[in-house]
DNA sequence: TCTCCATCGGAACGAAACGTTTCGTTATAT
DNA sequence: ATATAACGAAACGTTTCGTTCCGATGGAGA
């Protein structure tokens, strides 16, 4: 959101100030927290940032890019654990996202996130790039314990994050966070052992 | 959202015009349709449907429960197959919904729908409810299965419904309706059969 | 038949948020 | 020092919201 900005600069004149996009980004949360999806308007987070609305419509082109940006802002701790054992390291990874999404403001802004794609194609667009990479993340687990020879070679790694992705979002949307960790286990192990007989 | 008021009545007047709901709902639905949920407003439901707002707002207390009225008067009987194969079953059941949804507005519908739930606690209420009994319904598919001993004891049949909806949840939501049948097979393979090796 | 009165479509209202423009101020590279 | 860029603040016209009037319509009770 800065880098290419910075590179096509040719002039001179004041920066970017850091500190009203950060005051933007935490207004933009706070509204989100406290008065849900529904009060989250440009105007509202202007307001509470003490910021014009001009310099929120400057470096956000729409609703769902700030949405975008709030939610990946604090999304820094997601686990991609490796235990050498393809079930665990799926459970695991479930797990800890749903702690997440029940103990931060994540949970609601995804949701957020969600709606507003269903709305805006930009914001649809963003969240299927998000998308993309976020399977593609997910599916390294898979290709480690194919590596290993854990996983058949027939699967594709891609897929099977997308069903753990859907099962997790799911979930989210609606409002099944609560779910204890025996079913979360038995989830996975559907989609490691199957459920043949 | 006719008897309690029928019951109420205690004088004369005219009655209810049917004529202008039905009218109001097609309207309801076809601007859905055309314009997606961005461009679902009161207004342009009665200018599509030649009917005043007050009418619209006395009969459908928020947008929500006219979304709810449009989408239960589209839905229809999705088929629930019984080949004698729990994966050729699911299978069936997941392609026909995706036909479903890629053919008919429901689709299109139930993306607001989903939209709407994230922002107005009545909708979500709503949802949850029908994601229930969907659950509950499509569970039967493997009970069925279960009863043949085609899968194993240990298997909650509602938590098997409750991933391949995720899947085709997610897929609707993320504008991915398009997969061929051999993506969708597989993904039944993957819970059917797991991915180990 | 005549009289109510609930409901109808239509027009208009104030409130809120939209996205944009303008203004004066502040900060920074040349 | 000067030119330039980003800033906060305010005002703009537009759109949609949900509500409130109004006259017309038509079915039930006297």
């Amino acid at each position: 959101m800065n880098a290419e900005t910075e590179a096509a600069r040719r002039s001179v004149g004041a920066r970017r100030s850091l500190e009203s996009s950060e005051a933007i980004l935490e207004a933009a949360e706070a509204v989100l927290v406290e008065n849900g999806h529904a009060g989250f308007s440009i105007e509202a987070v202007a307001r509470r940032a003490r910021a014009g609305k001009p310099t929120i419509y400057r470096w956000w082109p729409s609703k769902a890019a700030l949405l975008l940006d709030v939610y990946q802002r604090q999304k820094r701790d997601v686990d991609y654990p490796d235990t050498g054992n393809i079930e665990e390291d799926l459970f695991r990874f479930v797990q800890s996202l749903f702690v997440h999404w029940r103990q931060t403001p994540s949970g609601g802004i995804f949701r957020s996130l969600l709606a507003e794609a269903q709305a805006d194609p930009a914001a649809a667009e963003a969240l299927a790039g998000y998308a993309a990479g976020r399977r593609a993340r997910t599916g390294k687990l898979v290709e480690r314990a194919k590596a290993r020879g854990e996983v058949a070679d027939s699967v594709d790694p891609e897929q099977v994050a997308d069903m753990v992705a859907s099962y997790a979002w799911v979930h989210l949307l609606t409002g099944r966070l609560d779910e204890d960790d025996a079913t979360l286990r038995r989830a996975v192990c559907m989609i490691v052992d199957g459920i043949k007989a």
